[in-house]
RNA sequence: GCCGACGUAGCUCAGCUGGUAGAGCACUUCACUCGUAAUGAAGGGGUCCCCGGUUCGAGUCCGGGCGUCGGCUCCA
């Protein structure tokens, strides 16, 4: 009509506007298909995604994976029977009373709160309530897949009926759908849980869900992670603390996180009548209680309390996954106690630092800012200033932002870094909150200059987040193949045949007494076979030493000359002097200068 | 917590309609002593997640539980 396009004409199968139209009228063909096939359904809504399209239904009868298979076959029926999309508009009552009329209370709805005329669209047997744009018939669309079945509770709540959603991607081409396939397979490869296996980095087990095990190799990397936060911390004037892992119940009921979380944390009863301890879901109150410990002046502030203990979260069961969402957390937590005038500073501080930390791996977060939620103490105009502050901290460091309206904590704002995983899903890694509430619950002051009590406020903040997510984050953003400064090992030493193994022993001693992990493969296993699993393990390194190495020592002196191999398989020569030294200046990669 | 799927050797997986469990890799031993991504041979290894039921007989069928996975919801 002139404003708006209604059909799709273009056959550019590289353009995503084109795609999205391609999988939007997919998602109506499978709507067709289900309605043909369970008759019955109720149809509620099927938007395109990134990789794809869903449709929500509610069937009759429950149905299972099994049953997608003749739905997808009566969608490539449909194609080849051949399928054109017709566009009509209504009022809103006539298509209220026309969904009324089929008995499709969702489509009622849906049209209830729309504005203005509604459009619809019809291919074969089918009508939809759809703003389009759509394809003009079916032929373009060469391959459809559908991918999984999920439920789904309408209009995203809980509270409401849970729907069953119907995953699937269409393409332009077969070659299209493979491509997609192959990518998704990739991507898996990448995934931390199979690469937690394959390099012997940790493993999860029955017998306590969600608490990863700790291999040598993956503690090689949880240090890397502990030593950054300690140094940096140290440079930044905080101090490490260390506070208990049990608490009486009434420490939560203080806090507030007994009446928010309850269900989340857990309780241990020492014995039979006793009454029963918490045990810690998170930092803050036992920090809470270190500051109340004795009296405060306004010269201590701010005062940086800086701490990774484990905690216990009792998350909801099917929540769980590998190292991105676990019960047995570790943050590298701080809470800082500042007087107002001192919040933007500091905020100013730990958004340099969080800069810091990031870029030692190179990752780029994305920043969020969550505001005041429904359930939440303390007063709307302390809730301003709150947000005001960290609003004004992103600006100043200008830093793109999105903002949550409604997902702060109870006690305050927050400003959240998000990064993506394999799969493409969105993990919440560190986090900066403003708190004006709790210490007011804990009764917490410091003495003013003006000689009065006040009230401090608390920024709780976790940079890395969980050191647990941001490893796992770490495994995938590196494929495994992590910077010499943080490889579990750093270089391999293969002695070529029995001759060799002495030297190389005693090569691998002088580059690990150099400060370097080292290790030496000295099986029975031909050289090629040795270098094929060191390439398996992604070891930045290998050093191989033979009768030429030995010839070079004898003939000036040992380590003299050295096969260096780089993972990927470039090769070079260099003697255990000029090894070290590329060695060091990759070493110094963790903490560069400036 | 909800919907769906899965749980078999250390790992990745096969095991048809119920008949007493298999492959590759890994591991052990022996031979080979090797020049940059897989040397050969032999051998060991299993409460088929747990509990209960059906059956002459259950890895397989049924019920319950636990765990894992893909979503939804939640995430201090």
């Amino acid at each position: 009509d002139g404003e708006k396009v209604h059909f799709l004409t273009t056959r550019d199968t590289s353009d995503p506007d084109a795609l999205y139209v391609l999988r939007h009228s997919t998602a109506h063909l499978l709507a067709e298909a289900v309605m043909r096939l369970h008759p019955g359904v109720k149809i509620a809504i099927g938007p395109p995604i990134a990789e794809g399209f869903y449709y929500d239904f509610e069937f009759p009868e429950p149905i299972s994976e099994a049953d997608l298979e003749a739905i997808e076959e009566e969608i490539r029926r449909e194609i080849s029977e051949g399928r054109e999309w017709t566009r009509e508009q209504l009022s809103r009552e006539d298509a209220i009373a026309r969904f009324e009329a089929e008995d499709q209370p969702y489509k009622v709805e849906l049209a209830r709160e729309a504005e203005g005329a509604i459009s619809l669209y019809t291919q074969g047997a089918f009508t939809d309530l759809c703003r389009g744009p759509h394809l003009q018939d079916a032929t373009p669309i060469k391959a459809v897949k559908l991918t999984s079945l999920a439920g789904a509770y309408w209009r995203g709540d809980e509270k409401n009926t849970q729907l069953t959603r119907i995953y699937g991607t269409a393409f332009y081409s077969q070659a299209d759908l493979d491509a997609h396939l192959e990518r998704l397979e990739q991507a898996r490869a990448r995934d931390h849980r199979r690469l937690g296996t394959q390099l012997d980095l940790f493993h999860l087990s029955d017998h306590s869900p969600g608490s990863p095990f700790g291999h040598p190799k993956g503690m090689v990397l949880w240090n890397g992670l502990e030593d950054l936060r300690r140094r940096e911390n140290r440079r930044r004037g905080y101090l490490e603390v260390k506070t208990p892992l049990l608490y009486d119940i009434r420490t939560y009921i203080t806090s507030g996180h007994y009446d928010n979380y309850r269900e989340n944390m857990f309780f241990v009863q020492p014995h039979e009548g006793e009454e029963p301890l918490a045990l810690k879901p998170m930092n803050c109150p036992g920090h809470m209680l270190l500051f109340g410990s004795q009296l405060r002046s306004y010269r201590d502030l701010p005062i940086r309390y800086a701490e990774s203990s484990t905690l216990h979260r009792d998350e909801r069961g099917g929540t769980l996954h590998g190292l991105l969402r676990v019960k047995h957390i570790t943050q590298d937590d701080a809470h800082v106690f500042v007087t107002e005038e001192q919040i933007q500073d500091e905020i100013d501080g730990m958004i340099d630092f969080v800069n810091y930390l990031y870029e030692r791996f190179q990752v780029t977060p994305r920043a969020e800012l969550s505001t005041r939620p429904e359930n939440r103490l303390g007063t709307d105009e302390q809730w301003d200033r709150a947000e005001g502050a960290l609003e004004a901290a992103l600006r100043r460091h200008q830093l793109d932002y999105v903002i949550s309206p409604g997902e702060g904590t109870f006690y305050g704002p927050k400003i959240d870094l998000h990064m993506t995983d394999v799969l493409g899903r969105s993990w919440q890694m560190g986090t900066i909150q403003l708190d004006y509430q709790m210490p007011v619950q804990f009764g917490l002051t410091y003495m003013g200059a003006d000689n009065r009590e006040h009230a401090p406020v608390v920024i709780h903040r976790a940079l890395l987040g969980s050191l647990e997510r941001f490893l796992g984050i770490l495994i995938e953003h590196y494929g495994g193949e992590f910077p010499f400064w943080l490889a579990p090992v750093q270089a391999l030493v293969i002695p070529v045949g029995e001759n060799h193994r002495e030297a190389g022993r005693a090569l691998r001693d002088e580059l690990v007494g150099g400060g370097f992990r080292v290790e030496v493969d000295d099986r029975d296993e031909t050289l090629g076979r040795r270098v094929r699993d060191a390439e398996l393990q992604k070891v930045p390194f290998v050093v191989v030493y033979g009768d030429r190495e030995a010839e070079a020592a004898r003939a000036w002196r040992e380590f003299a000359q050295l096969a260096v191999r780089e993972r990927g398989g470039e090769q070079s020569t260099l003697s255990l002097v000029e090894l070290l030294e590329r060695f060091r200046e990759l070493a110094a990669e963790a903490d560069p200068p400036g």
